[in-house]
This record gives structure tokens, sequence and C-alpha cells, in this order.
DNA sequence: GGAGTAATTTAGTGACCGATACAAAAAACG
DNA sequence: CGTTTTTTGTATCGGTCACTAAATTACTCC
């Protein structure tokens, strides 16, 4: 057996490049929320009829669970790298940040984070749950590998991440400029890490 | 003349309390966006027909404009409460930001601010643009009221603010809990009021 | 009362939304 | 070849969007 790759199966073949059209539809989604794109600009946007994509992704909610998966692959890579390769929380939580404000205005036509901002004053409430869900495993990822760096009381300290990564993907959104983003995370950083009761 | 209030004018008297519309219109922009409510949701809210509305606020964005207005002169108080009534830098953006997280839970089924959420993901320009605007005048405020205070860079503080601010309207529209908020916001405020470089 | 004015209701407009019924087309099977 | 399976394009579906033309109603002015 010599065809252990690209194995046909049978009826007609799809004319379009599944991966590409989910990456396709991710830049679209990151430019403009999920209800901002609609399912004839998709399918145009990818060269298929609209058929065509629900025979491929179910609906529309089905072609965006799989870009925010690929997204949270590619695109959000930085968070775990920034938690894994630090050797303590406060390297961890720097360069989390730090990361984040970089990231969120890398792509200067569609800034701002996907998960955070995707969804926001969405009315499909699976494509809410669909965000919401992939925060949430971030909040916990990111409470655990806080918990391997410190004693702290690394809950709070995963909240606090969240909302400054919040604020700057909206920030980002607005049009905020890269050094203004950069120099607030490096700010925020500091914040979470003093100690309670500091001030 | 004794008419001076409550002049009448020719014509039709208004059926509806406009003033009571425009709050009725902010409580549902507040709590979905502009996107998220539409014009029939609105006029049936309003107890009135679509021409109704038409005929008092020119359009949707009209309406929604006017609810902006409202928004800033009333819920927004607290911003020039906080720079105003302080007597130090310090203070003025503690005390700003521990208002906003209050501000920001304190109507639980319409949290996080009109100003830096209700046009998120929106398709309409007008509306970014009146939101935005609010934004960059509440920005001019801040920077203006903090020099009053400090002779550091109260442009880029003000930047900050705002950014911390937006984390936290965010944080509340998905949920999080008042002392979260508070805890991030007091946090928050540490970072931005701390000297450069001083990390 | 009649004229003038403005807000009301009825009943829609065309455009867009997500999603589909249907049949032709293109491949793997026997 | 004919059958089966899957994708394709055509041509919509019902529903909702912001918005409005036209006629009616309710008021002030003369």
């Amino acid at each position: 057996m010599t065809d252990t790759k690209n194995e046909r199966t049978r009826g007609r073949p799809r004319c379009f490049d599944r991966s590409a059209a989910v990456h396709t539809a991710l830049s679209l989604f990151r430019q403009r929320g999920y209800d901002g794109v609609g399912v004839a600009e998709l399918s145009q946007a990818l060269g298929i009829k609209p058929p065509s994509l629900y025979a491929a992704f179910g609906n529309k909610h089905g072609l965006f669970a799989e870009a925010v998966r690929i997204y949270a692959a590619e695109e959000g890579k930085f968070i775990g790298e920034a938690v894994n390769r630090s050797n303590s929380l406060e390297e961890a939580v720097t360069n989390l940040l730090l990361a984040a404000a970089e990231a969120f205005c890398k792509c200067k036509n569609q800034p701002g984070c996907l998960i955070l901002d995707g969804t926001r004053n969405c009315t499909d409430s699976n494509a809410q749950a669909t965000t919401e869900n992939m925060r949430q495993e971030t909040k916990a990822f990111l409470k655990e590998g806080f918990s391997r760096l410190s004693t702290r009381d690394t809950d709070e300290m995963a909240d606090y991440v969240l909302i400054a990564m919040t604020g700057l993907s909206g920030a980002a959104r607005q049009g905020e400029k890269r050094e203004v983003l950069v120099g607030a995370a490096r700010r925020f950083a500091v914040a979470i890490l003093q100690e309670e009761g500091s001030r």
C-alpha cells in the first residue's frame, strides 16, 4: 500500500483548499468580528458558493469555530511560550503582556484579539460561547502555569492578566499605537506583580 | 406672557415622553450595543411605531447619539468628579479607576461602558464615530485635568488610564465580579502612577 | 367653523441575513 | 458501462434590517 497519503474518497472531490478557506475566514473574522462578516461575503472570499460552505463546515458558526481553533493554535502560541519559557512569575507575566501588546498590533488591518473581541456585542450565543470557552481555557492555563512559578494567589493574578489583555486588545482595535500598547503592557505587568496591600 | 414653560407648538402634540424614550433606548443600547438593538425593538420598547421614532430622532443613529450624550452626562459624571475633586495626581487616577470599576458593574443587566464597548464590531460608521469622538473628548479631558495636578507626561498617562478602563469595561461585560474589577483597578492605578523606568 | 401644522398609524419598501431544495457534475465503485 | 457518493452551481427560502409613502388624527391659529 503506497497510498498512505491523499486517500481518495468516493464522490466528487472538493474544489477548494479547506485549510486555506479557514485561514481566509479567520482573517475576515479578525477584521470585523463574527456578526460583521456575512455568509455571502465569506463564500465570495473563498471563491465558492454558499452550499459548498455549508457542506464543508455545517454552518457559519462551524467555520468560525474552526477559525478560532486555528487562531488559538497559531496566533496564540505566544501565551504558552511566555509562560513555559519563563523561570519566574515576574518574567512570565511581563513577557506575556509584552508579547500580547506586540501580537495585538502586528497585523495592522486586523488588530486586537479574536478571542477577546471577536464576539463583542454578538447576537449569536453559540459564537459567544466558542470564544468564552477559549477565554476560560486560557485563564485556567495561566493559573496553572503561574502556580508552577509561585506560591502566590495565581487565581486573581490570571484574572488581572486577562483584564489587562482585554484592555490592550480593545485599545489596539481603536487604533492605539504600538508604543502606547507596549508601554501600558509594561506598567500593567508591574501592577499585577506587586504584593497585596502595598499601596 | 405667563406661558414661559410648556410652550405649545402647533400641530398634534407628541404622545410619548421624548426624554424617557432616550433613557429607555439608552438602557437597550447598553445591554446589547448599537447593532444588537433594532428599530423594531426600540419602537416597541418605547410604545410607539417606527415612523414616530423617525419623526422624533431622524434615524436610529440620531436616537443613539442622544442616548450617548445622556449617558456621558449622567453615568459618566464620576470621571469629572474624580479628576476635579482630587488634590493630587495619585488621588485622581486611583479614584477614577476605582469609580470606573464600580460604575461598570453597578447595573448588572447592562455592565461595562457604552462609550468604550457600545460600538465594538459595529457596522455603522456613524455610530462608531459617535462613541469614538466621546472617547477622544474624555482622553483630552483627562490629559488636561492631570496636567493641572502634575508636571509629568500626562499624555501617555491618559492613554494608559483609558486602556485600563477599556479592560475593566470588557471584563465587566464578560461578567467578571465586582471584587475582581476593583482589585484590578487598584493595581492598575499604582502601575500607571509609577515613575518611568522604575521596573 | 376652517385652515394650517405636526405627530400619529397602516402597511409597506428594497436590501440583506443565514440557510437550503434541487439537479447537474465529477469522482470511485461494480 | 451503470450505480453510488459527494460536491457543485442555480435559484431561491422565510426572516429581519433600517426606513418611509400615504392617509388619519389632534392640536393651534384665524
